[in-house]
DNA sequence: GGCCATGCCGCAAACGGTTACAGACACGCG
DNA sequence: CGCGTGTCTGTAACCGTTTGCGGCATGGCC
């Protein structure tokens, strides 16, 4: 205790103008406390098995000397990163870029770093599942956000260790947060079929640009359903796909607008794409909600601001739920792959009424 | 070259069923190619000073017992990470989301690896500095995405060999890319001003959520100074704040457009804000590019949309020219920080027009 | 034929922590 | 007083790469 003084005494850290001099590294500090190297580690990972007085002279020391542990070399040590992995299509799309930021949020809150990999397509991917296997140690744990993995390549990647959560698929190897799509297609399918409307376009989204093909295709089957409810079939030529921008979104509406017999009313995979047959609405000089209603999926931020009427996710909320299955997964103890399905919900705004007359 | 077919006979890696059980390491392929380790790590890297015959030999044998390196484990003996760490304020606003996207793209090509996190006040802008120093070893470089650093904290950075590129704040101890925001809200008053507009509304950004003050600041002189050349001076309770968020931005907007002596046009610091303002005024009924001119800055993808007038930033061009910094300022040899200034670009649409007579 | 340059390759020492194991010490109890 | 128990601490063996340096052929040249 005596030479406790002599260590931590300042406020603050000497400035000690290093330029990158001699970086401080674990046995200075064990030198300057006096104690051994492993007791330094304990001291500064908040382990038991160290004296009070004993740990707070370390961490004094260690703050004296700016001492910053070198990641690389504790992550060697450990066998453990602190870091996950997320994958997204595409970074700049508004749901990848909430859900990133929610599940960030959380992450960073529970002493994790968040390494973001665009992967937009199945080479990229498969490559990312190669690059993030646990014997790599680039990652602890990975999350798939709209990034289908089949069958056997997730049970694959479980079996070498890998630990992995999936948003917006569902696999029985993996933990995944979904919503159901079905529902959604069915849905937003119903309301335009209340509203009287017959001739209802769906805009889907292309296979070749997603890698998960299942939320299309269990949104067109919504939309199959509830016309099968309804007792009708429909035209099949008013179905299309474009990917999710709203610029090749618009450029399919354009077309399929013009058509001889077009749509009264469009479906959309998500509020980009509704976006983009507004423009080609505004484009024709048809009044949305009049000559055209339209529906999307999202609840994007600006659907509100052009009065979009659509099936709303909570995206923040996936994301969180994402973190906890995380959290949970990267415990010691091994539990069996969760599922949870968040709800959906309609929200009514402008862009839908009945069908004009012709 | 005999036993080569041993090793390297079948197109694919055997299955190999690992279960985690034993990974496969640098010895293993070593042994298995009946080399060093030494060569194996400077075969797989593609470095010099190893016969083709061997390096195809060892490429073959790795390929065959699926070996993947540890990367702790050579980031550690290397001193470098591959890894760029980038501070957003916030991950899911548009503007950073779309940078991200850009800046991932090209550092991936490139062979590194993204680390995000979001950093939105300074207390986490502390934190964040701590903890990406050289010194830990987390990442090799730094970019601050509208995250702002003074003087002092930057050279002090730069001193402990930090290595860090700036988007959209200068500081002389950086690397920088920006824009000249003077010019924006210039530009964008101008607008207004040749219009008709006597009574422009300004609304700012929170200088407490934004941690680069500069950005509203040389904005709102902008504004100023399109004022002061046509001779006027604006009334400062047309002035308001908040955060880029629409929300927050209609509530505001509708305070102040329900003032007495309310403004008949107004320029916001983003499009966001801008939409926010849009929608105060369908609040109020009244109708954008006419009761109320708006002009944003952005150029955001929805702005398109709904016809705002906006100051277009390339913001992909933004990252891409970040990366360019960044990759040159990861060579051995130093250089001293350069300073790249984009282009803005003045998009006129439907949002703006004369004021109404009252 | 000797010598030097050159190209490949291996040995072994880092890199900077973590942690199993064992030692030291104090204490309480029979 | 001996012994078990429990707490704190140190010793040293890893963790899995990278890389400086030296060795050994080989080939060309004088």
């Amino acid at each position: 205790m005596a030479d406790l003084g002599e260590a931590s005494l300042a406020g603050r850290p000497v400035a000690q103008a290093a330029g990158a001099g001699s970086p401080v590294r674990i046995g200075d500090v064990a030198r300057a406390a006096e104690v051994s190297t492993a007791t330094v580690s304990r001291a500064l990972r908040g382990l038991p098995h160290v004296a009070t007085e004993t740990r707070q002279r370390v961490l004094a020391v260690a703050a004296e000397l700016d001492y910053r542990p070198n990641l690389p070399a504790a992550r060697l040590a450990a066998g453990t990163t602190n870091t996950i992995a997320v994958a997204v299509p595409d970074p700049a799309a508004w749901f990848n870029a909430t859900m990133v930021g929610a599940l960030g949020r959380e992450m960073t809150a529970a002493g994790y770093d968040l390494l973001l990999s665009g992967v937009a397509n199945l080479d990229e991917r498969q490559r990312f599942i190669e690059l993030n296997g646990v014997r790599s140690g680039r990652s602890d744990a990975v999350v798939l956000v709209d990034v289908a993995l089949d069958e056997a390549a997730a049970e694959a990647f479980v079996a070498q260790g890998g630990r992995a959560v999936s948003v917006g698929f569902r696999t029985k190897a993996l933990s995944s947060v979904t919503i159901d799509n079905v529902a959604v297609g069915s849905d937003a399918t119903q309301l335009l079929l209340r509203h009287g409307h017959r001739r209802i376009g769906l805009l889907s989204l292309d296979s070749g640009d997603s890698l998960n093909f299942s939320i299309p295709a269990h949104r067109a089957q919504g939309y199959e359903q509830a016309h099968a409810e309804a007792g009708l079939t429909p035209d099949p030529a008013l179905r299309v796909s474009t990917s999710n921008s709203w610029a090749e979104a618009r450029r399919a509406a354009h077309a399929l607008l013009q058509s001889a017999e077009r749509p009264s009313a469009m479906f959309a995979m998500c509020d980009e794409q509704a976006f983009g047959i507004m423009l080609a609405a505004r484009d024709l000089e048809l009044c949305i909600g009049e000559d055209l209603s339209v529906v999307g999926v999202d609840d994007h931020d600006q659907s509100r601001l052009v009065g979009l009427t659509t099936v709303r996710q909570h995206v923040a909320r996936q994301g969180t739920v994402a973190a906890e299955l995380l959290l949970r997964m990267l415990q010691p103890s091994v539990e069996p792959p969760q599922h949870v399905q968040l709800d959906t919900e309609l929200i009514i705004r402008d862009s839908v009424g009945p069908p004009s007359v012709d």
